[in-house]
DNA sequence: GCTGGAATACACCTTTTGTACGATGTGGCG
DNA sequence: CGCCACATCGTACAAAAGGTGTATTCCAGC
């Protein structure tokens, strides 16, 4: 029997975990918190097998934090739950220890299946998402330079080349180099779909 | 006995969702969708007194525009459900018919009561958009036809005027004056912008 | 049966953007 | 020191996008 902790300050989000897993016989979920101290409280406290982190928790700790100290504690593996993929703070919570992540518009197949090989201690991601995730981690040439970034950004918001230039205190000239040099990494030749291939990378938030 | 149908495209939420309303005497949830458009034909066939509508849905139309149609069909009330109630788009969305509007992480207790009123027929706002409602002006048209909106969706994937004609079997003209109709609704002057803006509204998704 | 929005389409012109050559300076690193 | 990535600027040209005006068709609403 897997014991599993949910850490969710949706009652509405918890309401649905909890009927997932209501029909699985090997899963049993024991506890469940609305806030990241409650959840490593409660992690601390139950030493469950697996703990159902959000990332996205409305008021105290963030969940990377909360994934951080729960798996210093030794014992649970942590999945990440996430509502869209393009979050940037996944890595963040891989780096703190998260043994894999998981979509909250998954199917309820995929929260099953990720919670048994989280239980069983393999480290892999949920195979849906994993080909992306590591597609976007070690992506050839995705890695602008922070010049670059920063002119992207701009892009995204809707600036023209001679804003940016404006705004950054650059030449328009030196502007359309980055671009250029955008638009390859990418594999994009216009400002647009290099704003929703970026968009798509969660290279930029979008807000 | 209250007849709900429940637009979500996440499988989370709407285990969630169902599991709160399993409880209630008077509750029957008779349907679920996962899209906008699969959510219009529910409510068109099924007539429900309730549509529970998620405002960022996945893919298609958006919730605000799937509200619209619900309401004109005349019989169901349409409650929105929101993550935050910061969102731009509830606005939209109560421009658009809705009944009022619910926060996805208020207890169930919550649900319950709004869905009442809601088929009753009085509206369940909450203060803080109330308010907000009543210090906005009405904003300047920003309601985007079907074929604009299909325009902006093709623009925001990153393809240029001519790609977009030969998708949706158009002149390049055609394009270009729909685009020239949507950077004066969203109050901008290129693609990019609108793009930008479109994503700030909700108007379309990011991914 | 008229009005008006939506969708379609074109011409003409200006501005912006993308591309293709360059070029210089700086800082880190083997 | 020399190499290289990064950042900066230039000119010139081609392509795309934006701006303005006009026009037709269709369909819904008054």
């Amino acid at each position: 029997m897997i014991r599993v902790v949910l850490v969710d300050d949706h009652p509405v989000v918890r309401s649905g975990i909890r009927a997932m897993l209501a029909g699985q016989p090997d899963v049993e979920l024991v506890g469940e918190a609305a806030t990241g101290e409650d959840g490593v409280e409660l992690a601390r406290r139950l030493a469950p097998d697996v703990v159902l982190m959000d990332l996205q928790l409305g008021a105290g700790i963030h969940g990377s934090e909360a994934t951080r100290r729960i798996v210093a504690l030794g014992g649970p593996r942590v999945l990440v739950l996430t509502t869209f993929d393009t979050d940037a703070d996944i890595l963040a919570a891989i780096d703190a220890g998260a043994t894999g992540y998981l979509l909250k518009d998954a199917p309820s197949d995929d929260l099953h299946t990720a919670i048994r090989s989280a239980a069983a201690g393999s480290s892999a991601l949920a195979p849906s998402v994993a080909s992306r995730l590591l597609g976007r981690v070690r992506a050839p040439d995705t890695t602008l330079t922070p010049r670059e970034l920063e002119v992207l950004g701009h892009v995204a918001a809707g600036l023209g080349n001679r804003q940016i230039s404006r705004e950054m205190f650059l030449s328009e000239t030196t502007v359309k180099t980055h671009l250029v040099h955008i638009y390859a990494k990418l594999g994009v030749d216009s400002r647009t779909a290099a704003v929703a291939a970026a968009i798509r990378k969660g290279l930029i938030r979008p807000s």
